[in-house]
This record gives structure tokens, sequence and C-alpha cells, in this order.
RNA sequence: CGGGGUGUAGCGCAACCUGGUAGCGCACUUGAUUUGGGAUCAAGUUGUUGGAGGUUCAAAUCCUCUCACCCCGACCA
């Protein structure tokens, strides 16, 4: 590719609407033009890119056995009214109409699709377990798109279904799933991945992993231990306690006016927030009302709270808090009516605690919940927080992290099989249901991890498996001399050793041609001069950890193949490919 | 959906408060001189000031409505 040949503007200032590293590079290197709100359109550098991210994905995934497919982007109405989420998935889904008045969507996931394949193919035990996989366009209408590609509504995305006829088949294809995503994470250079326990969200099913990059940038909060190898999204995340026992004292009410927060009870009575038990009142999808106890040092983790009652939940109001007999701001949960009352372990495991009377302006001292509260169900429901004790090693303390979501697995179950009537017969003759796991990559968000994970003050240096080019050749006073028929001649016969060369033919000052050399991250440049010329040799410089030197030119062809073999196969070799 | 902010040339910004011919830097075009870290000189080009209404002799500027984008939150695979 010769640099005269490229399309887009390189810009010397941040764009304004930038925010994130990866972000301002982009823009700034011509990668990539904003069409609407998390909506983009890939140039040429950050297509090449893509290309070889999805080739890697696409290696991997067949190296397991996966089948690539392509499903369409427009799936009919039908489909999802079938597996019951056309009414569960809100606005993120969207819906239209065509000239019939058929009810269509944008596909934001595939599950209903790969069903209505796979259903009518594999009927037999015999035909199990499989994988079929695709790369292709979503379209999700997040409610807030943000920080370039790293959260957008159309993507591109690798999902794979995978059928088994047992549990453990597919936990066993999970682990083997599990190693193709640590490979792809390394052959795309961002080793770094970790894997964290998560919620499986709207795919529904029990187990489910997330890939997590872990950055500032990261809009998930990620349970870390100082200790172990502990990690789990928090929204998951449980973190161990100190729990204050001890004996059970009579309740005593004590005057608290206009005491609202848990923080005005604990400045009035001069006492610590963990010496107090928290009422929030929530109420779910169907209008029942919920009340969570904590204690007061805590949050709820309206997550795990929401995966009990399996529905969203908002806060009640104070008419409906009053209507089960509670005053808001001095609520507890003694005596209330219809209502549901989930009480976290840190109440029930310290006792004599401040909690509401249900009476205004008064709390009371010596609450203790196995007394008080009876009937309230013991769950976990608190947020893990920075420096509790770690619930796998006991030793460490947690310690919150940010990580960017570039992957996850799950375990779906039969969650789809089931609504949407897939079944296979089996060895005795019997109609049974398959069981899924589902497996996702989003590719641009990969894109844009890398470049938050590998670039400097001047821009992104990609790793050499994924480069938009290998090589680039810069050429400092082109019309002095015959340097360009060297450069030409140089270029040629790169690019006929099969290298993938970006040849800057634009004869540029030299400050431009390396600013924007740094902007693109090709990781080898080579460097043509009148000044090294008069020896016979050009200049080698390695973008990644700025080593140079100095070869003959004859040797140069030669030099930049051995490189480039050298940098693929370190990465080659921290992934083993055999699996 | 709630809170905040911004819309002026391809990009970054000024002019807006206090109404009076829309400007600067970069980019772009032509020519010359340059070439080891975002050149130099000269001459140019580029705008319905996001849109619609209103007030006014006069609106980028004041008022109303609207649209778009960004940030924070809610929500979310």
């Amino acid at each position: 590719m010769k640099y005269s040949k490229l399309t887009g503007q390189r810009y010397k200032e941040k764009p304004a609407e930038a925010t994130c590293a990866s972000h301002i590079f982009m823009l700034r290197g011509g990668y990539m033009r904003q069409v609407a709100n998390g909506i983009y359109t890939l140039m040429l550098p950050a297509q090449r890119i893509v290309a070889k991210i999805e080739q890697i994905i696409r290696e991997e995934m067949n190296a397991i056995d996966g089948q690539e497919i392509k499903m369409p982007v427009v799936i009919p109405r039908e489909l999802w009214e079938e597996s019951g989420r056309y009414n569960e998935i809100g606005v993120e889904l969207l819906r239209m109409n065509d000239r019939y008045g058929h009810g269509l969507t944008l596909g934001m996931t595939h599950e209903e699709v790969v069903v209505h394949l796979a259903r009518t193919e594999a009927k037999s035990y015999k035909d199990y377990p499989f994988m079929l996989y695709q790369i292709q366009t979503k379209f999700r209408d997040e409610a807030r798109s943000r920080g370039g590609l790293i959260r957008v509504r159309e993507f591109t995305m690798k999902d794979a279904y995978s059928f088994h006829t047992s549990q453990e088949d597919l936990e066993r294809y999970y682990k083997v799933m599990a190693r193709a995503y640590e490979r792809i994470f390394a052959r795309i250079g961002i080793p770094e991945v970790v894997r964290v326990q998560s919620d499986s969200g709207m795919m529904g099913g029990k187990v489910a992993d997330e890939y997590m990059l872990l950055c500032e940038v990261g809009e998930d909060t990620i349970v870390t231990c100082s200790n172990c190898n502990y990690l789990a999204n928090r929204e998951v995340g449980i973190g161990i306690i100190e729990d204050y026992p001890e004996t059970e004292k009579p309740i005593e009410k004590v005057y608290t006016p206009n005491t609202k927060s848990i923080e005005d009870v604990t400045n009035l009575l001069k006492i610590a927030p963990s010496r107090t038990a928290k009422s929030v009142f929530y109420k779910t999808a169907q209008g029942a009302l919920v009340l969570a106890l904590i204690r007061g040092d805590l949050e709820v983790n309206e997550l795990k709270l929401s995966k009990i009652f399996k529905s969203e939940l908002v806060f009640a109001n104070d008419d409906e808090i009053r209507a089960a007999g509670a005053i808001p701001g001095f609520a507890s949960g003694i005596g209330l009516k219809n209502c549901t009352i989930i009480a976290d372990p840190s109440v029930a495991n310290s006792n004599n605690l401040v909690a509401g009377s249900n009476e205004q302006d008064y709390h009371i001292y010596n609450f203790n919940l196995r007394r008080d509260v009876p009937n309230a169900k013991l769950v976990d429901i608190a947020m893990a927080r920075n420096g509790d004790t770690c619930p796998i090693c006991s030793q460490g303390k947690l310690v919150l992290k940010r990580g960017v979501e570039v992957g996850q697995i799950f375990q779906l179950g039969t969650r789809y099989t089931t609504s949407m009537k897939m079944t296979y017969t089996d060895l005795d003759n019997t109609e049974k249901t398959p069981i899924m796991g589902c497996y996702g990559i989003g590719v641009g968000r990969n894109l844009a991890c890398i470049a938050e994970a590998r670039h400097d003050a001047k821009g992104i240096f990609w790793p050499i498996t994924i480069a938009p080019w290998q090589v680039q050749i810069n050429v400092l006073n082109l019309d002095n001399g015959n340097l360009k028929e060297v450069a030409e001649k140089l270029y040629l016969e790169l690019t006929q050793q099969g290298l993938e060369v970006i040849y800057d033919d634009r004869n540029l000052p030299a400050g431009q041609q390396f600013a924007e050399a740094d902007l693109l991250g090709v990781p080898l440049r080579l460097v043509i001069s009148p000044r090294n010329m008069e020896k016979g040799q050009i200049e080698w410089k390695v973008r990644t950890t700025g080593e140079s030197g100095f070869i003959d030119l004859t040797a140069a062809v030669n030099f930049v193949n051995e490189w480039v073999k050298n940098e693929l196969a370190k990465i080659n070799a921290s992934c083993s490919l055999q699996q």
C-alpha cells in the first residue's frame, strides 16, 4: 500500500468529542469516523486490523470443531415471540415493520435464529455435539454508547452456539472454549485479559464467565483478591465482612428527629454505620413490595436481589412504603404487612443494631434480626467492597478494579431449546431436549481494547499479529538522488516476500512522516535517507520498544523477513498451537 | 429517561455577556525553497454560524421551539 493512495485525514489535535485513548488515536489516525451516535465507519487501517482479528477468531473456532455460518441481521418477530424474549427485552431490541406490516427486528444476538436452524438439522443423538458460529453485525439500541468503539450500538460480534446431549458434555466443551478464548486474546496481543465469574443477564442460564481487560476506561467493576486469583464481576462478587455478635439486649426506643439517612443517624447517635441496619424498599415488576435489610455500612446489590424475584426492581415510593406499615426514613422490618423481607446475613450476624422503629422520629437500639424479624429470608444481597476479606482464600483483601468486557461464555442450558421446542431422538428412541452453550466476542471492542492497552503519548502500537501493516517504509527527501527508486524497489521486494508493507511516498517533511507513522502504529519502520544511503544503509526502528539500528540495503529484505517471523513466533510461542 | 455541557470552514477554536460586513491556527490549492520528529516564504480557496420561528432598521449574538452530539447517572449482552 502506498500512503498516497490511503484516504483519510490525520489530525494533529484531539477531536473534541473523544475522551479515551483508543477513541482519540483512532480518530486522529484516520481509522474511523462517526456516522451517528454509537455508529461508525471503519476506514482501511481499522478494517485491516478487524479482518485479522476475525481471522484469528475464525482459526480458533475452527480448531475446536466450530462451523462458520451466517445468520441474518434482520430477524422476524415471530422467532423472538417463540422464545418469549419479544416482550422481555426492552427498547434495546430495534423493532420495525416491512411493507406488509410484518414485524421485523435487527438482530442483537442470535439464539433464536440458531435454534431455528439447528432444530430441523440435528434430529439424532448421533448429530451431537456440534458448534455453530458466525462473525456478524449486531445492533443493540444502547441507552448510552460511549468511548468510541468501546461501547457502540452497531458492532461486529463473533457469536458461537454449542449443542449437547448432556450437562457433562456442555461442561467439557465449556472448558475447551475457555482455552480457545485464552488463545485468541493472547494471539491478538492482549494476553492480560482475565476470566471473571459473572451474571448471565438476559441470556439466561446459570454458569457464566466474562473476559475482562482491566483498565480505567472500563465500565464494569471487578472484584479481585490481593492474595489469591479470585476474580468476579461486582454484580456477583462476594466479600467477607467482620460480624459483631453480642448477647441480645431488649429493644430501646430513641428519639431521632430529622434523620433520613444512615449518615444522619450515625452522626446523631455517634455510632459507626456498621452498628446499624438499613432498610431499602423495592417494588417488583408485578408490583409486589420488597424490603431489603442490610447492615448500614453495606450497599444492596440490586442484581443479586432481582435474581431472587426474577424481576427488575425499582425503588418503592413513600406511599407504597406506608401502605406496608412502615415510615419512610424510620423504617424497619418489624410488624410489616404485605411485604417480602430479604435480609443480608450481615444483619443477622451482628446483634443489637440501631434500626428504624416504624414510628415517626424514632429509631430503636438493640435490633436483632433473628428475634425481631423471624420471617425474613436470609440471602446474600451485599455489594462487595474494597478491603473486604476474600471469600476464596480468606486471607487476602478485596480490591475493586475497572474492566472492559471483551468476551463472555455462558452455559445456557435448555432456556431456548425448551421454549422453541428443539428435540432430538436419543439412543433409546425417546425425544430429548438438547443443552446449549453460547459464547461471544466483540470484534470492534477488542480492537479498541488493544489500543487502550498498547499505546503511548504519540499513538497506538499494534501487535504484529493484527497490525494493519507489518512494515512501514519512510523516505526522507524522496526527490534526492535515486532515493525514490531505492524505496520503490524495496517496497516491491518486501511485498513479493508476502510481507504487508505501507510505503510513505508523499515526500513530506521528516517530522510529519514520523508523527503519522506513530499514529498508524506499524510494528517495524524502515527509514531511507540521503545521510544513510551514502553508506548504503537504511535505518530500522521498532515502534513498541524504540529499539533501532542500521542495516545494509542489500540485507534489508532478509532482515525484515526474519524480524517479522520472529515477532510472530514470539506470540505464537506464548500460546502453543496444540489444543 | 434524569442532570450537565456543546453546536461557528475538513480539525481545533475566537467573536455571543454589551446586536452593526464572521475571524484565527492547522488542513487544502498554486509556486518556490526545504527534508531526522507535526517545515519556511508568497499568493489563494473553503461558512445558509445545526434547523425553524420570533424580536429588531439590523441577529452567530436576544427570545421560543426543535434537532444533533458529548459527559455523568439510570439501564444494559
